[in-house]
RNA sequence: UCCGGGGUCGUUCAAUGGUAGGACGGCAGGUUUUGGUCCUGCAUAUAGGGGUUCGAGCCCUCUCCCCGGAACCA
């Protein structure tokens, strides 16, 4: 993985400041030469587009130096933690294309945590308070604020040690007590005003069970879980900048059995049209918006598969982007681009109509069937050549006729001669409608010269359409999707992303198909020429999810006249 | 209000005191049996004011703007 992506835009490897610290790091010696990171999700929920960027850089940093990465779960809040999270996690990494090992989890250091905790009591430095949330709270201060001490923070070690000892047995109510840090409550960065560090929770871990009834904070677990494994290089996003003084501290404070990790913040990978935000998504699956956690139209890691984002593209758009530390929104078809180019390369071609009407060829011999070639994939002569029936009625796309066209419509109107792939030209010779004006047939004569494709008198056409015989096509289902969002900037105006929500963004579409689409296997993309690249439903065959549309500047001049 | 982090083409990422560059997007043209791909070209940026320097996007200083921070969440 540490090679260039084979389809990321050929430019030399940018730099980025993370991987400038760490190579300075090295050339300084400062961990020895180790590299180490992690990734450390909490199991609440599934990871998305946002998760794949934090993946790529802390694999990617430790691969590119040699090192290690492993994946830990941040396991410290029982109320919120599944199972079921840990092994969809640990399957959307290895489906992404890194190998997480046998995966850690914060979990497994609660009993070091522990005597590390009784340590800090130990050595003045930790104290047991009995006063309730909301009090802590108040006391807490504010920016600019002086803070007020608690009456509780001068405990005795003895005292203090003792009551922590009664908070692990179990035997105190939830609230009634915290461990806290004996920091300094005039501390201008909130996070050191004697942050807690244990909690008391009467709830059942995923996998600790009911061994505990104490449970360590994010902070007080984070960067001692790092330096327990031996992490050198703790990355993470930017919003845990004003924490960074808080993870020195603890780590300054405790007997660490080596070298005391880094952390170093960079900016999360947000995008347009598009939100991240766990509490939002779960809303728009228990609101019916959308039908899962691997609704094509979501931003997870399941959803994007299932849509047909090869991993390898989502990874040569992260890798391009880089590491910075501005706050930033990357434009969603930066990503699509990715998605595109690799599907250029990669996806077989196919032909499928999405919205038929029949052409009848009127001078093709009755019931003849012509055996026509076409490539599989012109950007790869590997991929070889099929044989697709052709017969004297076909389907095509509703889009490609127009009665009274455009101004540069390259396509079928009465008069003009195209051709239909790798068959025949055409000519328009006339059309049928039904009562209310909607055409139902369009009516051609064939060039029986020009079969292939190809005039012998050397006469072009302007447009080459897709087809499918009536007699042999195959149905199928395409689920067209749009954006969920309409705003670029989901919930900028009101706050709430819901309010921007697209009415349509999915469109299922009866198609019809050439033969050779029964043969996809679950989860393949094939382009459907002239349409876009669709993926194959995991479970369903003949259903197709569009992954994304083909660039389509005819469509977009359009759009833009309208 | 206090502390911290940021501000470079429309967007995003580079330029580490020495020619402001790439990608996506846009526009124009060429090639093409996909109005796809590919190729060529064009346009657009250092938030503002002072300073240091032969030379400043980069260093100093003042101002402005954006983001984060006062969970027993992570």
């Amino acid at each position: 993985m540490s090679e260039t992506p084979s389809n990321a835009p050929d430019t030399p490897a940018a730099s980025n400041f993370v991987r400038d610290l760490v190579r300075a790091d090295n050339e300084q010696g400062t961990f020895g030469g180790r590299v180490q990171t992690r990734f450390p999700p909490e199991p609440n929920g599934y990871l998305h587009i946002g998760h794949a960027k934090a993946i790529c850089v802390d694999f990617g940093i430790a691969e590119e130096f040699g090192g290690l990465c492993k994946l830990r779960f941040d396991d410290t809040n029982p109320v919120t933690e599944e199972t079921e999270y840990v092994d969809a996690i640990v399957d959307d990494v290895r489906w992404l294309g890194f190998e997480p090992g046998e995966p850690v989890y914060a979990s497994d250091y609660f009993e070091t945590l522990y005597q590390w905790a009784e340590h800090l009591i130990a050595t003045g430095f930790a104290y047991v308070d009995d006063q309730d949330a909301e009090t802590i709270s108040a006391q807490r201060g504010g920016y600019g604020r002086p803070g007020v001490e608690s009456p509780f923070r001068d405990r005795s070690v003895e005292e203090n040690l003792a009551l922590f000892r009664a908070m692990r047995s179990g035997d105190l109510p939830d609230g009634s007590h915290v461990l806290r840090a004996k920091a300094d409550m005039q501390h201008e960065n909130m996070q050191l005003r004697d942050p807690i560090m244990y909690r008391i929770r009467h709830e059942h871990h995923h996998r600790t069970g009911d061994q505990w009834v104490l449970y360590p904070t994010y902070d007080w677990a984070h960067g001692q879980s790092d330096a327990i494994e031996g992490v050198t290089h703790s990355l993470c996003s930017l919003e845990f900048d004003s924490h960074r003084a808080l993870y020195d501290w603890y780590l300054e404070h405790c007997p660490l059995p080596g070298d005391q990790p880094r952390q170093t913040e960079f900016a999360r990978l947000e995008l347009t049209y598009t939100i991240t935000s766990k509490r939002k998504l779960r809303q728009l699956i228990d609101d019916g918006v959308v039908d899962g956690w691997d609704d094509p139209r979501l931003p997870t890691l399941r959803a994007l598969r299932r849509r047909g984002y090869p991993a390898t593209a989502i990874r040569s758009f992260c890798d391009f982007i880089g590491v910075a530390k501005t706050n930033s929104r990357h434009q969603i078809e930066m990503l699509e681009w990715f998605i595109r180019n690799e599907l250029n390369r990669t996806a077989l071609r196919r032909m499928a109509v999405l919205r038929p009407i029949k052409l009848v060829v009127t001078n093709w011999p009755a019931g003849h069937v012509e055996m026509v070639e076409l490539v599989n994939n012109p950007e790869n002569p590997d991929d070889g050549v099929r044989e697709v029936p052709f017969t004297g009625e076909v389907w095509i796309e509703d889009d490609d006729f127009k009665a009274e066209p455009p101004p540069k419509y390259f396509r079928l109107t009465p008069g003009r001669e195209v051709r239909l792939r790798g068959a025949y030209y055409v000519q328009c010779t006339g059309f049928s409608n039904d009562a209310d004006g909607n055409v139902t047939e369009v009516h051609c004569t064939y060039d029986p010269d020009t079969r292939g494709g190809n005039a012998p008198d050397g006469r072009k056409v302007k447009a080459t359409i897709h087809w499918v015989s009536t007699a042999h096509a195959v149905p199928i289902e395409a689920a067209l999707y749009e954006r969920l969002f309409a705003a670029e900037v989901p919930g900028e105006r009101t706050g709430d992303p819901i309010d921007d929500l697209r009415p349509n963004s999915k469109t299922v579409l009866a198609g019809k198909a050439e033969a050779a689409l029964g043969d996809v296997a679950p989860g393949q993309v094939v382009q459907f020429e002239r349409l876009g690249y669709f993926a194959r439903d995991g479970e369903r065959a003949g259903l197709f999810h569009r992954t994304v549309g083909l660039k389509d500047d005819w469509a977009n001049a359009q759009k833009r006249t309208k």
